[in-house]
RNA sequence: GCGACCAUAGUUUAGUGGUAAAACUUCGGUUUGUGGUACCGACAUCGAGAGUUCGAUUCUCUCUGGCCGCCCCA
């Protein structure tokens, strides 16, 4: 019985092609954030259990972490998300770097699930964060920042709604209303999945939780209570706020509660408008609370990540998946394996150039070879053997058209900037 | 964690209670410095284990994996 070659369940295995696909994305993403002056930060993906325990949502630090044992007696935990390890860094360090930081991590996070489509067990994700400052202009910018690294894949703003809420307002609504305390957060949860069931259902099941008296919903439509007005004003403001700054697709949406328990303000998600896709694709928000686990200094900070998986499936559903083609410039073939370490050493000029050069090691037939630079998708072959070797000149084919060009060797990187 | 469906070469799929076909891919070849076509050849203990049977890839069960829905979420 021979080992099996498939990764374990719920991760993917990224071969050069994907690999590729993958970089190009983030490369993308990245130079969006550094006009942002956002600097990229790090961690390892082993954290401390206790991390999770007391401010991610209680599902997930049950249920779907890979939590483990070490042999020193540590609980530990696979990151199943990178806000609290921001969180837990940039309090190691309040008093040593200015504030307010503008940082973001790509890397892994794991999750114990059921793997479906756009959802595995190891997916990688960007976040985003804003720490230090106030909500306002934070907020805003964050949401511009989310909005900008869409336009940079090229999706226009009617591929993507951006709805936004404030638990401060879920809040105040849930007080004003006849709910109970305790029951505030079962409210949210059935909030939450409003939109997923009949009309009636959830009526019946919001009555349940709210009986006779008002409900939250009510509440922040009828906005007599002094705070619920307060907060939704500041919503609607911000909100309008937003569209005068040229941001129009953006939504209130009732309905939009977040998982994380960690979230104190303005929360919001990027909402893919297709039908066939319709999930959310970024999601985040302020947590004003998070850093004070660590410290007593109040540092307020807002942000928002968003996954390999669901960036891609959304890219593919408006077709725009950048093209990516990382292979070489150049083919060497060698006529026989003796040429090889003169064209070593020709590639090695090539290189020094900035050309990015094949050497072919098999001593195949030349048809072979030129057959082989075809599948790697290398479209110049250069023959090297002894002639080329002891000449100034080269030819140059070209085996997408099937032209063939005599150059001198000192000529060949312009006539490929040229051609590309 | 719950439920549905699926599981045959690297891939996509045929097929049968008596040990399996095709296309494409990959690799090798069609005699030695120039390819894309054509031709030949190689590559499957039919996901794993158990059961029923004279005999199972084909039927049953369990497991594993995939995919999808729920939950949750990116």
């Amino acid at each position: 019985m021979k080992l099996d070659t498939d990764p374990y369940k719920g991760v993917r295995d990224f071969y050069p092609d994907d690999k590729a696909r993958l970089t190009a994305l983030f490369a993308i993403v990245q130079d969006v954030l550094a006009k942002y002056g956002y600097s990229e930060y790090d961690a390892s993906p082993l954290e401390r259990a206790e991390l999770y325990e007391s401010k991610t949502s209680e599902e997930i630090v049950n249920e779907q972490t890979y939590t483990f044992t070490d042999r020193g007696d540590r609980k530990v935990t696979l990151r199943p998300e990178m806000t609290p390890t921001l969180a837990r860094m940039a309090a190691a360090k309040r008093r040593e770097i200015p504030f307010p930081l503008r940082w973001y991590s790509i890397g892994n996070r794991f999750r114990y699930e059921r793997p479906q489509k756009g959802r595995l067990r190891e997916f990688y994700q960007v976040d985003v964060d804003l720490v230090g400052a106030p909500e306002g202009e934070a907020d805003l910018e964050v949401i511009r920042v989310g909005r900008d690294v869409l336009r940079a894949f090229g999706a226009g703003d009617e591929t993507f709604s951006i709805r936004i809420n404030s638990r401060k307002l879920l809040t105040a609504a849930c007080k004003a209303s006849a709910l109970k305390d305790e029951d505030h957060a079962s409210y949210m949860r059935l909030l939450d999945r409003k939109n997923k069931m009949e009309a009636s259902e959830f009526e019946e099941k919001q009555k349940e939780l709210v009986g006779d008296g008002k409900d939250p919903l009510a509440c922040i439509d009828g906005a007599d209570d002094p705070s619920v007005k307060e907060e939704k004003e500041k919503l609607e403001t911000f909100i309008a706020t937003l569209k005068e700054r040229g941001i129009e697709n953006v939504v209130y949406d009732p309905t939009l509660v977040r998982g994380f328990d960690y979230y104190t303000g303005v929360i919001f998600e990027f909402f893919d408008t297709d039908p066939s896709n319709a999930r959310a694709l970024f999601g985040g928000g302020r947590y004003d609370n998070l850093l004070s686990l660590f410290s007593n200094d109040e540092i307020p900070a807002v942000g928002f990540a968003f996954g390999d998986v669901t960036l891609q499936d959304f890219l593919e559903t408006h077709d725009l998946l950048p093209e990516v083609d990382f292979s070489s410039h150049i083919y060497l073939a060698t006529p026989s394996e003796e040429n090889i370490p003169a064209a070593q050493a020709f590639a090695n000029e090539l290189r020094e150039q900035g050309l990015s050069v094949f050497v072919n090691l098999s001593g195949k037939k030349i048809g072979d070879q030129i057959k082989d630079a075809e599948k790697r998708n290398i479209t110049h072959v250069i023959v090297y053997g002894e002639d080329e070797a002891k000449s100034s000149m080269v030819t140059l084919k070209n085996i997408e058209t099937g032209d063939e060009l005599e150059t001198k060797k000192e000529n060949i990187l312009d006539l490929i900037n040229e051609s590309l």
